[in-house]
DNA sequence: CTGCATCCTAGTGGATACTG
DNA sequence: CAGTATCCACTAGGATGCAG
């Protein structure tokens, strides 16, 4: 977890600091849906390569957004699910989900007069 | 504007599109508290070069986000402001607002117990 | 004051190969 | 299957100087 101190001032550059990187509001989008293996959260967020993708899950980790089980299984197996407080970050998707629909049916409004 | 097809299929993709941009949310922020001059609205955002501020705030002039308005007078007066769907963007600042404040206070109730 | 043009850096993110 | 280790490319972003 970061330390307060060192968190922005502002909420929303705090929000930014956590969740701004390219791929962790997909992440966040994808387990909002459950609990996903590594390979399959892979395949459902987009054209991640494997590195970015475990490197933004560990961070996400150490900030308390996403937890990680290991099965001592052969094949090995890792699943990833959001806590609370990642699953609190509901309200942000939702409202990014609406605003982008409205923003296209504006567009497609305007085209076809 | 850009075009529909070309935008991501999903609505979060949309929206992380247009204002993923690492000073993008900020301008918003900012703007919603009304019409700004150029430096004005620079130092409110922070730390931002001036040749970052202006190509982010071009894009979401081209995006239909932010309006710009240049007065015919020396020294030269610009102000930018947020048209009707930039301040659409109202709900996504503020569900990242209170999810940052939320955060924070989870930390700290942690820190104390 | 605002805005280009130029140059330069840093760091994210991608490709690949290899391990347990 | 999941992860680590390199290596590399790209470009967002910063610094500076000049112009209208």
């Amino acid at each position: 977890m970061p330390a307060l101190e060192q968190l922005p001032a502002c909420p929303v550059e705090t929000t930014l600091t956590l969740i701004s990187d390219k791929w962790k509001m997909l992440i966040v989008r994808d387990l909002l849906d459950g609990t996903k293996r590594f390979g399959e959260l892979r395949r459902s967020v987009g054209n991640v390569s494997q590195k970015v993708l475990t490197s933004n899950l560990r961070q996400m980790e150490a900030d308390g957004l996403v937890s990680r089980k290991v099965y001592a299984e052969v094949p090995p197996r890792v699943e990833y699910s959001l806590t609370e407080t990642g699953r609190s970050l509901r309200i942000v998707v939702d409202a990014m989900w609406r605003w982008g629909e409205q923003y296209k049916a504006g567009l497609a409004s305007v085209r076809h007069g």
